[in-house]
DNA sequence: ATTTAATCTTGACAGTGATAAGATTGCGTG
DNA sequence: CACGCAATCTTATCACTGTCAAGATTAAAT
């Protein structure tokens, strides 16, 4: 459409999206630096102004995309406040969010595995069992509350994994799944 | 060592040993048909006589390797019977095999998720389940023990992936703490 | 012993990530 | 406004990859 000049002007932003919808569509295996470039009708060694080299770029687009889970995950735990229903819904948007997206799934996670101690979908959920009246008596130590974290993270990212198979979840009942599979959970 | 004929006579299997050694230390990522090869002492395309491609000798390599994993599980499974603590003890060992193997979970589970309902594995756990009196009454239909089933693989199998992030579990008490862990969790 | 099929080598091809050297140009400083 | 610096892009190249076709070698079956 646009007649580009030598200098593409938007260069870095055109190579994020572009690999976002790749990866969407065909996953990370196939991705390559060179179909990107030219895509975005650039010579093949130009992304390297912008990347220091491919893990750099595919480490920037994932974190594009764990800050949009972020914000998903921040929306439901506003809209469910302290209510008893908190970690219910953060579990559903969880999984939700990666029965829509398969293929992020795999990119986000299979590319050596974030370290949940910073991590912040992580962070989102720590939180929230510490404002949740789990029955436990006020004092418990932070052993406790960690497993408890620990543990609550573990099924619903698990369960994540299972609604990335195709099939593997009824998709015409997919929520009412989803919440009968975590309410058949408790965290001491 | 052994001055080698023009045929090598084992090649389908050391390159499987090799493949598995090389995954272990240095993860699939970097590992190349081309080096396998040369390190068995045989030309770039003699392996394409054993396997179609390297997608094919990927997946005979993972499937080697959950082989050993399932026994592992099915031996556990053998040594608690029905009694109690079969569903923590397979948990245990589910989550132990890949904090000592950490490179393996990469492995199996990052090149396309298996499709757990014919994955032995699963399958183990899913029998567990069911010899398991979970205190619900004994007529519990399908729905409940399917939803129990996914929710305690999904605890085990997120729990293993948070073994596999160095120093996110104690390695001093490691069997404590997934002890810990699974504790905190009650399946209806 | 002769054929057949399995296995391996050689030599190629296209595609990949990456780098160095140089071309182009936007931008800030004088 | 002119100049020059630094960012950005191109061209050319490198080493490496998966894979295939054609032919060499040999084990196994007949």
């Amino acid at each position: 459409m646009t007649e580009r000049t030598y200098h593409h002007g938007n260069l870095r932003q055109e190579l994020m999206e572009k690999g976002l919808q790749y990866v969407e569509r065909y996953g990370v295996e196939s991705l390559s630096m060179r179909k990107l470039a030219e895509s975005s009708g650039v010579s093949s060694a130009a992304p390297y102004a912008h990347f220091k080299n491919k893990e750099d770029f595919l480490k920037a687009v994932q974190e594009y995309i764990t800050e949009q889970f972020s914000e998903i995950l921040k929306k439901t735990a506003e809209r469910c406040g302290n209510g008893p229903r908190l970690l219910l819904e953060l579990g559903k948007s969880y999984v939700l969010f990666f029965s829509e997206n398969p293929t992020y799934y795999r990119f986000l996670f299979t590319r050596g595995t974030p370290d949940i101690r910073d991590y912040e979908p992580f962070m989102i959920f720590s939180s929230a069992v510490c404002t949740q009246p789990t029955g436990g008596a006020a004092g418990e130590d932070a052993e406790e509350s960690r497993a408890k974290t620990l543990a609550l993270w573990s099924v619903v990212h698990g369960l994540a994994q299972i609604a990335t198979i195709p099939g593997a979840l009824d998709p015409e009942h997919l929520e009412e799944e989803i919440e009968r599979i975590l309410n058949a959970v408790t965290i001491k």
